[in-house]
DNA sequence: CCCAAGAATTAGAACGTTCAAAATGAACGA
DNA sequence: TCGTTCATTTTGAACGTTCTAATTCTTGGG
């Protein structure tokens, strides 16, 4: 437990100054072959490591990616953000970054955590998730020239703008593609359960159902409800729905959640076989067998540090303004089918 | 965005040398109150902030904390992670201190990463989650003299040992309350799902159910079940049990992705009334009204800080040898009932 | 054999902070 | 008035790295 070894120590050890076995570390191909070697022999016998505090108060960069943890919903659409978090950590190292996380109330308070973070040179860059209409992180991320990228479009803002780097899953489009696979399979009444608008990816994944349900405006009113996100929620909504003399053959939700509850009391009122379909590809999803959009989170994290850092490396690039390349990435998510099991309900109550 | 301020510009601001600046920072009791309120209004004129590698490098602390990301298990489970993770980012950041997240495929690769952490000086403290049998870090840890806290008992291990610092709930009381309370209800044939031993956690919750149930040995064999965790395989087991000639009339599970499964399995039988407790309550528990027993996350992760930190502030104790505090500690959990509404199963079909 | 040009290496300074110790100021009793 | 003590402030050095610029070594052509 003696003290680390610094590159002075290495640098004795093989017979080269400072610098060299500086080199040897960051610029390998400007320093001869034999001597590399020599200094790779003295760095592995002696253990050494960088301090990664001195490196990054001498280059003034820290590789370090900042995230916030959304407060925790109902943990049941958190699993999305909890596997971004995986895909994240993953990817990251694999290009020696590090990740750091912090909570926050609200977005005043996130600025305040972001602030505090980005001026302490703790962290180059930040990864912001859920945007929302006026959100006022972006401007000020950009305003202060803080390199970040969103997942998420700017929603109610200006899509193309190049200092905003964004990536998003096209939710109108998976919306779309369960939809006419529903219809495909013989579903002519598809209801829709969503949010209130406005809500960016709310009323792009309605968009999706009513660009592709086929049915009349009068129709389309009946058969869909906004409410917020919940499993109680949802399970109102379908029981609404089910319950009007013209009860839809379908449901499409915006989230697991939503569908979860869907499925509950569609089993309730006695059609556990009613065809229904969530969003994200959560867990429960997978364990109760039903069908839901998935989200390429894999392609969505790639996409945000390729975006951030460039093809390869850790350095941030700079921050573009109306560069060659495109500064934001749409993503197309997949329906997971499933439904070879069902879930069924035997009575309700209320809280 | 010129370049920031340092102690230096904010001495001459205020007239003060660079010294009292840092004082006024770290140690505001010894500067005189004048002064003090001199420097600050600099500070925050100039909005000065401290530059955190800087500081790092000088005081050989770097006020992180590192954490491992399982690997994601059926999400269900992994939940409780999750929430760990994000009491642990509050209260970390109520003691200003820094969350650094990691990935990485077993435990000899979660040295690697530990070690490059700690070597480079990125992180002070490590907190282990998920401890096992014949665990590999923990004395790798304490041999290397590298601070941690893990979350779960050294399982085999030697319990007392005051190098090893722990918190962990006491999943046997748990297990135990859920087993009197559903005798108190009437049950008398309680069976149990669990994990193949040796699994700590498992054999523990097991403990907790042969304690309470009040069964003879034969009995007890007839009624408890081993399998790996998931919801599958939990309704292959409840399935199982229910099928015998002397079914049970209640089943406990050391999981809610398992009790989900006996869940289904048990309402596909045609008993959908059946008595059923989890273990975690998950979010998914909650959303389907299954009684779970609740881990208090708040006051592990409390005591996981105060362990390494003391009762406040950021600077990790001393490894301890065999001092006076003691370096573990065991919560108790809390049964959380439910089961107003119920699910049932339609029909269960294999995958 | 010498010089130019490039390759390889080295020396000194700098990044922004806190530590250790020294210097100054204020207060007090003799 | 003068030392003595304590409170407050300042000075120089150090943390471990990389940058910039300068130096030495190699190579090859005349």
């Amino acid at each position: 437990m003696g003290r680390m070894p610094t590159v002075d120590d290495v640098a004795q050890a093989a017979g080269v100054s400072r610098q060299t076995v500086s080199n040897v570390l960051n610029s390998p191909d400007i320093v001869r072959e034999t001597t590399r070697e020599r200094v790779q022999r003295a760095i592995s016998e002696l253990g050494y490591r960088p301090h990664a505090s001195a490196r990054r108060l001498r280059t003034r960069r820290s590789a370090t990616i900042g995230i916030r943890l959304d407060p925790l919903r109902d943990g049941i659409s958190g699993a999305v953000l909890d596997r971004f978090l995986h895909k994240l950590a993953e990817q990251a190292d694999a290009r020696d970054l590090r990740v750091m996380i912090f909570t926050a109330d609200g977005a005043d308070d996130e600025l305040v955590h972001i602030r505090r973070l980005h001026d302490g040179s703790d962290v180059d860059a930040f990864v912001l998730i859920g945007t929302v209409h006026g959100d006022i992180r972006q401007q000020w991320l950009i305003d202060n020239g803080v390199p970040f990228v969103s997942f998420g479009r700017p929603w109610g803002g200006d899509l193309d703008d190049p200092r905003h780097r964004w990536v998003d899953v096209d939710g109108r489009a998976g919306v779309r593609d369960a939809v006419n696979r529903l219809r495909a399979s013989g579903s002519q009444r598809i209801a829709w359960i969503g949010w209130p608008s406005p809500s960016g990816t709310g009323d792009e994944r309605r968009a999706g159902w009513e660009e592709a349900c086929g049915l009349d405006e009068a129709t389309r009113a009946a058969l869909s409800l906004a409410t917020e996100d919940g499993v109680d929620a949802g399970a109102a909504c379908a029981t609404q729905l089910l319950s009007q003399p013209t009860a839809p053959d379908a449901i499409v939700c915006a989230s697991d959640s939503l569908a979860l509850g869907a499925l509950m009391a569609a089993t309730a009122a006695g059609r556990p076989d009613l065809p229904i379909v969530g969003f994200d590809n959560t867990p429960v999803a997978g364990a109760i067998g039903l069908s839901s959009v998935d989200q390429p989170l894999d392609e969505v994290v790639a996409a945000a540090l390729e975006l951030l850092f460039g093809e390869s490396g850790g350095d941030v690039r700079a921050n573009p303004d109306s560069n060659e390349e495109p500064t934001h990435r749409l993503l197309v998510p997949r329906l997971v089918e499933r439904r070879s099991s069902h879930l069924t309900l035997g009575g309700i109550t209320g809280a």
